[in-house]
DNA sequence: TGTAAATGTAACTGATCAGTGTAATAATTT
DNA sequence: AAATTATTACACTGATCAGTTACATTTACA
């Protein structure tokens, strides 16, 4: 029999601030793990209270209600989208190059808790000015995604497709990651974007097939 | 404005048992689709009642409970997945053929309510007998895709690699469709499986790196 | 025409759950 | 020590919703 131990207040010496900070994001970190889990909607305050070993009373000491936790979820999710966003933006690298690197660091934030919260938790239930502002960010790596491979088409390196089909295959394939690879023993995310890096730069056929 | 047509009981001449199966089965298609657009936990009964145009009351005159309609859902969607298997199973066909078969009667099936809901909707509302019936014939196809990539294999026909990850490329990329491509004008769904197709099989890549 | 199946009405139960009020008590800062 | 901040205990409201009861009405079939 294994103890679980309960991940309680990380008690730190810091500053009142820092620590209401760190409390706060605390609550937003059990929200997005029990999210993942459970299905917003199939996640009651309570439970995230029990994950922290707290009370219901004490979380509407951080958050204003259950939507700002999904909310602020996803703000902190899309601040790494950004990150990988401006990494795969370094034009000095080729397209195949930005291409890999992009599934690379999308398929290691999509198996953090923020990342997949964002990528599974459907945002129906945010109230629509948050949903607004949330989706121009989650756009911003589908074209990028877009921009590579017409680079790539330009110079040589890709061949021709149908741009927003080709990123929604591979968006879909990262994107699905979290549905089967979480738990107590996941694949290593590493491992996963290489094989996938493999498979659509390659492809699987051993012959190009002449047209 | 557009009148809205509320599709109302289907008024065919049919014996009393034959329009009581076909009224079940507007009861799940009602719920499929609802279950797709709101989620299971997000569609109560007066929402599938009011799709009808009937009450709560009559739905359980033709299920007993909630989650039976999801479970009915479930097992009708997968009625079909068997019918892929089965098509695919042809060994005469050669693994190329049968994976770029399974690709497009897949997105077929997965434009679909049920497919649909069967992909999006978690099993975690079923209760475990049903959520156990279900496992087995999910796994199905991912199975069966894993067999054709190993004879691709064996023949050469198709390159070496992790088949449990490749495959789950490539239902991630599938599983993906429903999330991005429902609404009143979806990208036809033979359109799109034959770019997934081409990137599958051919790759991104204009030309195969030398190892 | 009479019987059984099908559907509606409409109120009700019981459970869950988001969010609040209040007062008491810890812990920390000044 | 006093003031402020953090946390608990706990009962409560109001809403939603699955599922029920019981009766009336309609429709189809024999």
């Amino acid at each position: 029999m294994v103890e679980t131990t309960k991940p309680r207040w990380n008690k730190v010496v810091a500053s009142r601030e820092e620590q209401r900070a760190q409390k706060r994001h605390a609550v937003l970190m059990a929200g997005a793990k029990l999210f993942c889990d459970q299905g917003y909607q199939g996640t009651s305050l309570d439970d995230i209270a029990a994950e922290l070993s707290i009370t219901k009373r004490t979380i509407y000491y951080y958050v204003q209600n259950k939507e700002e936790i999904l909310f602020a979820c996803n703000k902190l999710g899309l601040e790494y989208i950004d990150e990988i966003a401006e990494m795969c933006s370094d034009k000095s690298r080729s397209p195949m190059d930005r291409l890999s690197l992009m599934i690379l660091s999308y398929a290691e934030w999509v198996s953090t808790d923020l990342g997949a919260c964002l990528i599974m938790i459907s945002d129906r239930s945010l109230i629509p000015e948050h949903k607004k502002q949330l989706r121009a960010s989650k756009l911003k790596l589908d074209l990028l995604m877009q921009d590579i491979l017409r680079e790539g088409f330009d110079d040589g390196s890709v061949a021709k497709g149908d741009v927003r089909i080709i990123t929604s295959a591979i968006f879909g394939a990262l994107n699905w990651l979290p549905r089967w690879n979480r738990g107590p023993n996941p694949i290593p995310h590493q491992y996963i974007a290489q094989e996938y890096i493999d498979v659509f730069v390659r492809g699987l056929a051993t012959e190009k097939t002449t047209p």
